[in-house]
DNA sequence: CAAGATTTGGCAATGGTTTTCATCTCAGAC
DNA sequence: GTCTGAGATGAAAACCATTGCCAAATCTTG
């Protein structure tokens, strides 16, 4: 209350070790965005809304929740990484508007069964994948159509 | 007509507009590759080799050799560039070792059928995919099987 | 052989990401 | 409440792949 409230509502999440008020902020500025962010968007969001937390920790972070599997990531075609919250355990695939930069979650079944196929035809093993699906979106097409 | 060949000794390729030698000795450093390699890695190969040619040199040709067509490139988990020749017209898509990082094409017609469906349930029109596939080959898997 | 145009490549600049390390904070002990 | 040590933070520097810049080298044509 008066004291400086360090925020600890219910679940804290420990990433690190040890749940801090930083921790917490990023997870949710990551959950708010519901999308796709670069390390460096989310850190300038947060400092603009008032809310001091460095770069570094930003990055350490974003790396420990996609290591706890609660976030996703990827990487746009100049090569920076990208993150986004994932509510779920299991591992999705987007599609993301190349003009506005909206994603949407698709069904990926069928790539999961394809991979497997893969893997046991060729004899890999513990066999990964990355599906990066990109697109105009509908109200960007109607938007621009002579693209 | 030897006189108003544009100096193509044996089907010379002209990326930039001129075919030239350093330009030949990319593609065919890349070539001679059959998997893929770095900017980097493959300028210090020509180097080693006793080619002279320069680091920006690579990165042009390369760079021009995907625009052609003539070559596939992906991104490494650390965001490095990598390129892999592409003898076909027709995009591929590749399984990649993670241990000893090489790398065997696999049939993709069940994931561009299963883009193409995407596409068209979500609305998106001029739909673009990445796929990257990783894991243990059969070779390093027995190496260590205890991974 | 000279003029003109294109390519080359060393070097500096860019920019995202990681490392370093001194400082700060919190949880538990006393 | 205070002390204390392990862990977290963050500003600045280090990294490093990639790109931009531009003078020198090379090829084409007249």
């Amino acid at each position: 209350m008066t004291s400086t409230d360090t925020t600890s509502p219910q679940g804290e999440v420990a990433l690190l070790g040890r749940p801090t008020r930083q921790q917490a902020t990023v997870l949710q500025a990551l959950i708010d965005r519901e999308d796709f962010v670069s390390a460096q968007v989310l850190h300038a969001r947060l400092i603009s809304a008032g809310t001091r937390v460095g770069l570094t920790t930003i990055y350490r972070t974003l790396t420990a929740l996609v290591e706890a599997g609660l976030a996703d990531t990827m990487r746009d075609p100049e090569g920076e990484r990208l993150f986004r919250h994932q509510p779920g355990p299991d591992h999705r695939h987007y599609l993301r508007c190349r003009t506005c930069g909206r994603s949407v979650p698709v069904d990926s079944g069928l790539v999961e069964t394809w991979a497997d196929r893969i893997a046991t035809s060729s004899g890999f093993t513990q066999v990964a994948h990355t599906v990066e699906l990109t697109g105009i979106c509908a109200d960007c097409t109607q938007s621009a159509p002579t693209a």
